[in-house]
DNA sequence: GTGAAAGCGCTAACAA
DNA sequence: TTGTTAGCGCTTTCAC
């Protein structure tokens, strides 16, 4: 029983019981033509009974390449969940695997990359913080980077982004547009997008004539920075109108934060998010947002590796894809009374 | 550049470099003992000017061991990705490698293992809904299975799992001893837990002396069943006084749906979780729930792997670690106001 | 302390 | 249509 374990069948295996030569039970294995249809149907069978598979390490090894991209995000932020589920089939069409490097507790960045790089990735592609370094290393080893929803690119690198400077300025123009006129912005404290989101703001609320009124509270992309600014505001007396997060997460902790005060959302502050992830979009928080849509944005990362691993592209790109407003249940007319804390 | 990419450097490479053996620059990467110090500095430096890098692929192929163990999980489920951060760490100590399988939409469960079994894992832990049938396709294949927070176990699976009907029995002992006797649960739907989740309460009420009050509410472990049975509630217009979650996220929807809803937490309902995942433990949210230790959940499975692969056990095990009630702030006495919808 | 040699399981070019 | 052969990059005896 055990000893199955550790001698795990062959091709020479399944070769021997058929009767055939290794080199044939290979060709049937990697959908090769040259094999007679009885032979292969005499091949999958005989393999099929002794439960052989194909030992990945020695394709890889031998083929010379992996057919690997390493995809390093984040487990925790739903955005990255979103992505790296639009990365496998999209993957998969052109027939790459995607190995992931998970981010978290637990887990730094160095040994996942390491890890990616010893797995002999063809190709890495960059979800959330990860940093400079991480890109350098690849970029020491030669292999095609690529940035999603990133701004830091370093030299070569492709970048797959929205315009995140337009998708603030959407979910601004809203909130003036329903009467808002005392908007704070949570600011992602220079991770990716942010600086872009929070110019976005900045101009947009200028050109409503409302640049005495630009407001920006630090925050980060998590639920805590968003529940902290929301405190502060309570805390200070002078709750505006509506909040526009750094993205939909920290909406999140600024949305539970305002709620278990007691408040009424969007009848007492308007809330906006950003990214469109799967939290916005559950029925109890339904969330305003600005959507990143995760499939094209998967689809245009994966295309961007295969140009350069299949078709010789040596240029960096950036592939900017257009924002769009999402309007649900948290936002609305401003209320009448300033005070209300 | 390009060229560059295609052929990496190999052993030979750092070997002719310094001019020793090959098989020297391998023990030398080992760590294995039987290189001078010198020799041992000069590959060190030699692999590092050249960019070396060991070829995992090659290493697996001719150690004929991964030191992969597979994790099958659910990206989505915060539990699963607490869990996946403990087994990092927890693997390491003893050598072994986690490999991902997320579960997930674009990702189904049978490629999933396809995929960890073409790496040659040397054994796989199942997190979550995976079905019997991957238990079956490890099995088949000889590998040490191990379910956390499962029951469903097969033949010769090992169990990672807490006592899940004293855990519901902790959270509803709570409520009737703070004074709540209108208790609803909102079920797992066979999920990993729940079954015993909803004997446990189903006890304490009968035991209680609240037989007649036991009401059991369909729903499954996301946030969505969480919210449609709150608002079934509402819609009834007989609200109870507690709400018992089959797990936490279940919990958020519960908690979300009534916030909403414009009622208070815990002064007009309180609600319990259980898992204590990350969600539980958001400051806005701060739900009062059922722990599992996530962390000694994790070494505990390692260990059962480590312990067939390593040390030859056979027999399977069940090991079933005691749950804690977390007391935070969604819990309080009930409402005195029957009605209030 | 160091080297030579034999594969791990597979692929791909070539011959038959 | 099928078989032969030469490795992919590394580990691991066994000599020296």
């Amino acid at each position: 029983m055990n000893g199955e374990r550790l001698t795990r069948p062959t091709m020479r295996d399944v070769a021997a019981r058929v009767g055939v030569s290794q080199a044939l039970v290979s060709l049937v294995f990697r959908g090769a033509p040259g094999a007679s249809r009885a032979t292969r149907d005499r091949v999958l069978q005989a393999a099929a009974e002794l439960g052989y598979r194909p030992n990945a390490a020695a394709q890889v090894l031998r083929r010379t390449r992996s057919r690997h991209l390493g995809v390093l995000f984040t487990l925790r932020q739903p955005f990255d969940v979103d992505l790296v589920e639009a990365l496998h089939p999209a993957a998969e069409r052109y027939g790459y695997h995607v190995v992931l490097g998970a981010l978290g507790a637990g887990r730094d960045e160095r040994r996942a990359v390491e890890e990616l790089l010893a797995n002999r990735c063809e190709a890495m592609i960059l979800l959330g913080p990860a940093t400079a370094a991480a890109q350098l290393a690849m970029a020491a080893e030669g292999l095609p980077v690529v940035d999603i929803a990133r701004r830091s690119a370093g030299e070569g690198v492709d970048v797959v982004r929205i315009a995140d400077e337009q998708g603030a300025r959407l979910a601004v123009e809203h909130l003036i547009g329903l009467g808002h006129r005392s908007i704070v912005h949570v600011d992602g404290d220079g991770l990716p997008g942010s600086v872009h989101r929070r110019r976005g703001y900045e101009q947009t609320m200028r050109q409503g004539g409302l640049a005495d009124r630009i407001r920006v509270l630090p925050g980060d992309h998590t639920e805590e920075s968003g529940a902290a600014a929301v405190r502060d505001l309570l805390a200070g007396g002078d709750l505006p109108t509506a909040i526009f997060a750094g993205n939909d997460r920290c909406a999140h902790g600024v949305l539970g934060t305002l709620l278990r005060a007691g408040l009424n959302v969007p009848g007492d502050v308007s809330v906006v998010g950003f990214d469109d992830s799967g939290v916005a979009r559950l029925s109890f928080i339904d969330l305003t947002t600005v959507r990143q849509e995760v499939t094209r944005m998967a689809e245009a990362a994966v295309e961007a590796v295969v140009e350069r691993l299949d078709r010789g592209r040596i240029d960096a790109r950036e592939i900017v894809l257009e924002p769009a407003l999402v309007i649900r249940s948290t936002t609305g007319v401003p209320r009448r009374t300033p005070e209300i804390v």
